[in-house]
DNA sequence: TTGACATAGATTGTTAACAATCGTGAAATG
DNA sequence: CATTTCACGATTGTTAACAATCTATGTCAA
């Protein structure tokens, strides 16, 4: 699906904000029709990962700090209660997959495979949200971190692309053992974290290759 | 805009479940071209509002039991602690129009006018949410209180479409006295109420007129 | 040199014709 | 009479050509 290569290329952060995504190009690129291509960029405006300018085409989305805000706002909103809400009803195949994932993300971190190490730390996340079961949930969390991932690569201090490295594994342990209160607080401590490794004022100049970003996914 | 008419239909319950959406039908009734539907449809399949199944054509979603549960489990985590953070900062304008929608609110009830009453019913949680300043969960908002909408139409007593009458302004003063807890327990109270009025286990019947429910919009 | 303006190229928006697919109903067969 | 098959109509999916809009370049004048 071609929405997806560019999901990944925006959560691996290979395509940088505010980089323009021509139709023509992405035609070639994927090697399908017009149709196909306006179709699967009015999906991703419609999450609010580019910008669709009317007769200018299309822009990966650039967050403002008020946007930026607003994206970890919420996730301070949801995923508290939602770590509860696993540390009570822990299903075991979620909690099977999510210590995989962990797995991975040690794996890719030891073979310094920065954009997979990237990638593997936000959907962390999306995959707590599945573990609920809730479809809703996980579209929304989807979501989030997607554009969380654009807000790091426009705010984020150089070292620390991903996530904290040994915190989602203490998270995952206070659900394991029926623990909401210390599961909760440990998710609001990582949250901060990441917050806090921004630097909101500073805002890095968008660079535009897009050459082959695509092909590689 | 084509897409806030469907939307306000089915806030107001005259689109039914499973309606099929035909593209001709559509066109001739907003009299625009094949282009400008198809956008729109997709644009609704992709909140979860409409199905739009390969070939077949879009149905207007029939949230079966377990979508039905999650949608509530996701406002039952995000309203919570959405009030909570109203109370504590609660914007002066934020608080302004929600007391005027309480007001149109009352007003409708007074009219019996049972479409009105029903959409605007579902709107204070998302003006609640707009209250909030934060643009993110107030697209999320948004979005589960029109899938909720055809939820109670599925799923409903015939009674109680709406919500119980004036819990709305209890949690507005809550809010507007600065008492984060009495609002949560409050929306808690609420949430539950509008799912109690619900009877998970009888689906009414689809009906599918569609003629002119479109019309007066 | 700088600014406005016009023209040309490129890119997006729209339309209409065509192709593919599905549902329905009739006809044929057991 | 029931069941399967086939063909037709209707609806959606796709394509390609056309129209509208924007950006950039180059020219001319102040």
């Amino acid at each position: 699906m071609i929405v997806e290569r560019i999901y990944k290329a925006v959560m691996e952060q290979r395509l940088a904000p505010n980089t323009k995504l021509s139709e023509a190009r992405l035609c070639e690129t994927f090697g399908v029709g017009r149709m196909r291509v306006r179709r699967a960029l009015l999906l991703l405006s419609s999450q609010g990962i580019i910008d669709l300018q009317s007769n200018r085409g299309a822009y990966v989305s650039c967050p403002d700090k008020s946007e930026a805000n607003d994206v970890f706002e919420a996730r301070m909103l949801i995923e508290p209660p939602l770590v509860r809400l696993l540390a009570g009803r822990a299903g075991d195949a979620g909690l099977q997959i999510l210590s995989e994932h962990i797995a991975l993300e040690d794996s890719a971190r030891q073979g310094n495979e920065r954009t997979e190490v990237i990638r593997l730390s936000g959907e962390f996340h999306v995959k707590l949200a599945q573990a609920s079961g809730n479809v809703v949930i996980s579209r929304v969390m989807h979501e989030l971190v997607t554009r969380t991932s654009l807000i790091v690569g426009l705010f984020g201090s150089s070292g620390n692309a991903s996530c904290p490295d040994d915190e989602h594994a203490k998270i995952l342990d206070a659900i394991h053992d029926h623990d909401p209160e210390r599961a909760e607080s440990l998710v609001i401590t990582h949250l901060n974290h990441i917050q806090n490794g921004l630097n909101m004022d500073v805002r890095k100049p968008p660079l535009d290759d897009l050459a082959s970003i695509l092909g590689a996914s």
